[in-house]
DNA sequence: CTATTAAGATAGTGACACTATCCCCTTGGG
DNA sequence: CCCAAGGGGATAGTGTCACTATCTTAATAG
């Protein structure tokens, strides 16, 4: 397969895929001649793969990279690939300067749920002090979060995890790694986008549907009827 | 308060500020003199709103102004408001040109499910499309998400909006439509980190925990003791 | 031996979220 | 009055990001 076909099969731009290329997001082809390299179904696979993170994920080129680079890295172990994917996930979040000291009312409530739940080991990781961003933010503009207000959240989450772990235990090992990357990443706009369409139907049946409604009703679900 | 005082008491750089005003995320504030302006608390609090929006939440300037935009609209009621606020949250979503046909397989899967939960009214919103594209891409990748794949991400999440809505319906009118941006977008991060750290947590007490570990584990929760 | 296409390298593009600069006006003192 | 300091507003510039267009060289096609 050349680079061409590549493109018609995946739709993607040939410069784009060039692009890829240099950047390590897609091992180079078989060079057949100078002017020609050959490339397969992998290469295939990986460039969906990186278009759906990208693209629906929302990833950042430089995070598809740190995932790419450590699913490939051949000076480490199933498991720690499999970690290191995973961390390299989150890397393209933003990292804020300033870290609440362990007093704050936000990490009290964080550090008590996760303490809850039973996930205490995950303090002082990036997902940590995402999660800390948020409830800080949220007390910030007078929306006190305290346990009763997150314990919903990861009521809903804990059991959604598990059955996660289970579909991807599903797999046969080969694929898990490359799984486990696009489950994490694109279930992800699943869940929003079922959160907020929850939103607007909860509110809607709640607040009277019909017209001139009640709250988040009329305009939340228009030009549907 | 002057501008400069709005930069001190909110952290946000008064170059920054100024931006946001020539925006339309922040209203301008009472010209005393031909050089200096007042600013209010109101003020305050709107600044921290679309700096938590932009920078927790990740949202472009472009959709925050169409909600402050929609939030301020004196044309429309309190539940227009509220709807095209809803609304404009989701306009900085990307667009896919291609629209799957009803027949298809992600299509068939997202209808039923939406049928099944009771949510069948949000057909055509963008929403309703976001959630259509994860799925595609899920498929072409080759992970088919059947409705027995979809189910449980609508059974976590309908509780939850539930939780929600009622949340929101404890805030006094006028503080309701503030509060349903900030909690719609910064629950967000709060529900995602929350999933991801459940990922490695599950992950780590499924496949042994200690040292060189099963599957997810060893790296999934690295530099913790 | 030319013409067409392919592959690779280099530089440019447009969007985005700021940010630095310039200018004017007020404020305050002599 | 003048001059200097500093805030406020308008304008243009900056850095990043994800591409994208162009140019160069090379090899098949007739």
């Amino acid at each position: 397969m050349r680079l061409s076909d590549l493109s018609t099969r995946s739709g993607v731009p040939t410069a784009t895929i060039k692009y890829y290329l240099r950047e390590g997001l897609l091992p180079a082809g078989d060079r057949v001649t100078a002017s020609r390299s050959e490339y397969t179904e992998a290469h295939l696979r990986r460039l969906r793969l990186v278009r759906a993170l990208v693209q629906v994920g929302g990833m950042s080129i430089a995070a598809t990279k740190e995932v790419i680079r450590a699913a490939e890295d051949d000076t480490l172990d199933q498991h720690q690939r499999f970690g290191a994917a995973q961390e390299a996930l989150f890397s393209g979040r933003p990292d804020a300067e300033e870290r609440p000291e362990p007093g704050t009312a936000a990490r009290a409530a964080v550090d008590e749920l996760l303490a809850e739940t039973g996930w205490g080991e995950c303090v002082d990781q990036p997902l940590y002090w995402n999660l800390v961003d948020a409830v800080t933010a949220l007390e910030r503009l007078g929306h006190p979060c305290d346990i009763t207000r997150l314990r919903p959240y990861a009521a809903a989450v804990a059991p959604l995890t598990e059955y996660e772990v289970d579909v991807l235990a599903g797999y046969p090992d080969e694929e898990q790694l490359e799984a486990m990357v696009a489950l994490t990443v694109l279930n992800e706009p699943i869940l929003l986008a079922l959160r907020r369409i929850g939103h607007a139907e909860v509110s809607a049946t709640r607040f009277g549907s019909s017209g001139t409604a009640g709250h988040p009703a009329g305009a939340g679900a228009p030009n549907v009827g």
